[in-house]
DNA sequence: CGTGCACTTGATAGAACTCAAGACAGGTGG
DNA sequence: CCACCTGTCTTGAGTTCTATCAAGTGCACG
């Protein structure tokens, strides 16, 4: 009798995602919970290739990722492109503090996806910050982080061999698909083109094709069909030298050591 | 009879360098501008190679870099940097809006410095955000632009090749340089040694060498004793595919361009 | 059954790194 | 005043890494 919605959701629970992610940032009353879940009723599907904020854009209200990646991107005159960060499901984009704050670079969906509007969230977090502590908490942590994985992205392309560079970012996108629910068991979903993740990474695609083989064929990680499965997470991680961030909890000692100590 | 203050300013006008790049942002009320002058009424002299911040300290109170260059990077386990992004003469850091923020990675400065306390200005625009508005607005400004930067150091390591790499580095810095009256005549202060900058651009210091001396005989720039000379500042922005950054400006038009339409 | 896209493979060139050694400067201490 | 450091810059040679070019495979889709 009941009709399901229009969209049907290519993962359960859309609504969940950032439920997850934002439960583990913060504490959250149950009316802040209950205000993430509505975000998700009104869901818009668009196409791979979307522009989802242009840059220099007006940042007037925050998206909700429901379902689908995307990206943030630049493009040199020459056609060179450089993705900075992946949009996961379950993320927000587009939410700044700022007001009038302008976008430093386009967004654009890299595979169809489920958006809809947060402007309830922004708003909460934005004008009644008060009323919301836990939301805004959790977001301003979930910023934070966000730009944590923007360093991590720079340490690899700047001072990581290709190899290295592949195994740190599947460990990356593994460890936050794993956190709101839509990875596990070593598993994850990678609805990438090497393309994308060779835009990513700094390298050519016919590279990262070689390095993708490469770290198969030494057992570590097993990429295709959209998805990917960690073979061995332990040696990935020391190949990659990957440390999971940890935006939340502070440095218990501070030595204050000067790296470079130089009488002066 | 009157003594000098006990630090001789390296530069003239210490204070100036932050009123003039800030007003530069938005406009400021005499108030406003007295606050920042009176932020390096107590200057602080430290060695190079001093920790400003570590990775993971609470971002209390945040601080003003009077003279001198510092730096943002982190390690890898084996030894090898990366350089995320230079902090100026009059740039302002560990200012956050978010309380209880963490810093994301290591401050450190690069040559000897002059350092002082901006709680005062973190505190106006933090807790009288609505006392201060061009104090505020400005340093969101600021702030935006900063992250720009760190997208085009991005953009740099990730998809350029050593020669625009440095190419658009040394235009950055002289951009950012020259607002605050540091660099003109297409002549700049820079007193970064040459593994510095590599480790900026994701180079090896040998590799970096041969660049410069590369762009010095194509009569592009010449860097040596600390400075660095721009020979033909208008074939090197189109070697960088340089675009000084403009925050401030919002796109006029929108085309809403779909970059890789694609009906799925 | 063609067409397009993603992926794969081989061959080759070029970019960048490493190792090693030397030049040069500024600072230090005898 | 000079010998001696140390840090920085420079240069050469050889190697490794990564990009480019070109062609071919496989699959999904209309």
């Amino acid at each position: 009798m009941s009709r399901l919605p229009a969209i049907a959701p290519e993962y359960p629970d859309q609504a969940e995602l950032i439920v997850r992610r934002l439960t583990k940032a913060a504490d959250l009353a149950h009316d802040e919970i209950e205000l993430l879940r509505s975000l998700s009723e009104a869901p818009e599907r668009v196409p791979a290739g979307t522009e989802l904020i242009g840059e220099g854009d007006r940042l007037h209200e925050a998206k909700l990722l429901l379902a689908g990646w995307a990206c943030r991107q630049r493009y040199l005159s020459d056609g060179r492109r450089q993705i900075f960060d992946f949009i996961l499901p379950g993320d927000i984009y587009g939410l700044c503090l700022r007001p009038q704050a302008v976008a430093l670079c386009t967004a654009v969906t890299l595979t169809r996806a489920t958006i809809s509007n947060a402007s309830v969230l922004s708003d909460a977090i934005v004008n009644h910050a008060d009323g919301y502590p836990g939301l805004t908490s959790a977001s301003l942590m979930s910023a934070s982080t966000d730009e944590a994985y923007l360093l991590n992205q720079m340490v690899r392309i700047g001072r990581q061999t290709a190899y290295e560079r592949v195994a740190h970012l599947i460990l990356e996108l593994y460890h936050r698909l794993a956190i709101v629910g839509l990875a596990a068991d070593n598993y994850m979903p990678l609805p990438l083109t090497q393309e994308m993740i060779a835009d990513a990474l700094g390298l050519s695609i016919v590279h990262l094709n070689r390095t993708l083989q490469q770290l198969r064929r030494d057992g570590l990680v097993e990429v295709r069909g959209g998805g990917a499965r960690l073979l061995d997470p332990g040696k990935l991680r020391t190949i990659a030298d990957f440390r999971a961030p940890h935006v939340t909890t502070r440095r218990l000692e501070n030595n204050g050591v000067r790296l470079h100590a130089v009488a002066t």
